[in-house]
DNA sequence: CTTGGAAAGTCAACATGGCTGACATAATAT
DNA sequence: ATATTATGTCAGCCATGTTGACTTTCCAAG
């Protein structure tokens, strides 16, 4: 707690100190906070015959309704292969539809059915409610600093992403 | 930017106010930032024939010099087969020594040889480059927020090692 | 001193979800 | 007419998780 994070340059400039303890504790934290941000959805999928894979299908097809396939590979950073596996049972299961571009008929566009967004519900309120209470035990100062330093540790390419869909849906 | 991550009750308490959509979008953000956390190290371990499993135990023993293997398995929450087979290749490669307990004879206390220790640096300065650069363009404020919500996040158990963690090793 | 239980290692079998490579189909774009 | 793009699919491989069963070693308590 009395940990210094980093200190001003007396200069003026804004330059950190950051140790390699700092760091690694850092990356810790990061290794402990995702394992319990993905516990939760994790049961419940098990109930469901489904993995990790498929939420993350099914959470940016919720966040953007009607992407296409590619849209969605590029988001996940998986191979269009591993995507149509997770994808197919999706479909096949009557949670996700696939619907035929208008423009370009080669496009897929993706929603969700009626059951695919009831399970999408289910998985984002467990993983909401946990991040709700970190959010409440940790302040708005704390939470706006969370997504500052996410936001800086993205690659570039996924933080267009991450922006466009801020963008996409008000 | 102008989306309000939080307010005061009038009352005075520090109730937040959070929609879905502020909590989505977090998870977005914990998703997109955990995958460039891990893409630095994961590059480094292909030209190893290493994965991240064997990258996770690595850093632990780094940080605890000594742990035996039951600390160890509760650290990275997973089975002791699970495990085994990731450290067997790291102790026959030559980069993990176990040493039989002294006081207990039942327990390997895991170290890291000269070789491990040479793979562990490798590894976590490419991850701490990363955070390095997220935290200084982030700030001090920022930096704290983050660790104060990853905290926050993790269930009491993987707390708990964590802060054990750092009174450990001060 | 015996015995129960803990720490660790191992074998086998299986599931998930990554990957590559090759190929097919349909439709757009040149 | 042809090249390219978007998608789907098959086959196979690999890493890493799981459960279950069993052994060895050894500490500790009866």
């Amino acid at each position: 707690m009395a940990e210094p994070v980093g200190m001003a340059k007396p200069g003026g400039e804004n330059l950190l100190f950051l140790t390699d303890e700092q760091l690694r504790r850092g990356a810790e934290a990061m290794f402990f906070a995702y394992r319990a941000f993905t516990a939760d959805p994790d049961r419940i999928l098990e109930n469901y015959q489904y993995g990790r894979a498929h939420h993350r299908a099914i959470h940016f097809i919720q966040r953007q309704p009607g992407l296409n396939v590619n849209t969605l590979l590029a988001l996940l950073g998986v191979t269009k292969q591993s995507l149509n596996r997770v994808l197919r049972t999706l479909v096949d299961d009557g949670l996700v539809a696939a619907k035929v571009g208008r423009q370009d008929k080669r496009e897929r566009h993706l929603f969700l059915t009626e059951s695919g967004a009831a399970l999408e519900r289910e998985l984002s309120d467990a993983q909401r409610n946990r991040m709700r209470a970190a959010y409440r035990q940790a302040g708005p100062t704390a939470v706006a600093g969370f997504r500052q330093v996410l936001e800086a540790m993205m690659d570039p390419d996924l933080r267009r992403f991450y922006n466009q869909m801020r963008d996409g849906n008000p």
